[in-house]
DNA sequence: TCAATAGTTCGAAAATCTTGAACTACGGAA
DNA sequence: TTCCGTAGTTCAAGATTTTCGAACTATTGA
């Protein structure tokens, strides 16, 4: 726990990882919720219910090495938010049209 | 090679199937280059030219279940075609977008 | 009919993912 | 301050996916 995250910076982020971390279900989920709420979020918070730490704790390791999230301790707990503005610039309408996309889906 | 392909409805498309077909380095690859030409083009042609065909074969059987290529059989070959109109009015802005980052992000 | 081309199927080795168990860090209570 | 609970991490191993060689099928052209 006291090693700091590391984040890439946005010049550094590649379609590719940001594809390959959306693609993955539980992870959408996460980032879904992640863009509901305005501000950042914890693990637990962001994460479906049933989902072991172990896992949970990869999928946000994965999200933020893919760039798509930035995580900052706060006391016990980890906050993340998206990097949605800083990725709108790098990849316009990716995350955005994805995120929109998956609003319309949702509902089955 | 007689079984006939099967087609997934534009209704049926996921968006999670979309993008755990792009998130593949190779299947993305195909994609693009799909994109680039007008037509539709066969596996190979398509295809990194260094691919096994066997690792070629299920790409694009992933990519045909996922929804985002329409094969032909053409003789003894099999044609592929984007189907771009169709996702565009399903998830509208989500491969335009991803096509158009990966343009930008090739040169390298 | 035969050979060549284009792709598919199968099975097994290699690579990834998931998760329980044990652990670390921090904050609050006593 | 020490102890407990909460939040998250790490590790290792079992489960799942990917990759790809080898053998196969279909179709075309000679």
């Amino acid at each position: 726990m006291q090693r700091p995250f590391v984040h890439p910076a946005v010049e550094d982020v590649t379609l590719e990882s940001i594809l390959y971390a959306l693609a993955d279900p539980t992870r959408l989920e996460i980032v879904k919720k992640l863009a509901g709420g305005s501000c950042g979020m914890n693990c637990s918070m962001a994460a479906p219910a049933d989902l072991p730490k172990s896992t949970q704790s990869h999928h946000f390791q994965v999200l933020r090495e893919a760039g798509l999230i930035r995580s900052e301790r706060r006391g016990t707990e980890v906050v993340n938010a998206l990097r949605c503005a800083e990725l709108e610039k790098r990849f316009p309408g990716v995350i955005a049209s994805i995120l929109k996309a998956s609003e319309k889906t949702k509902k089955r």
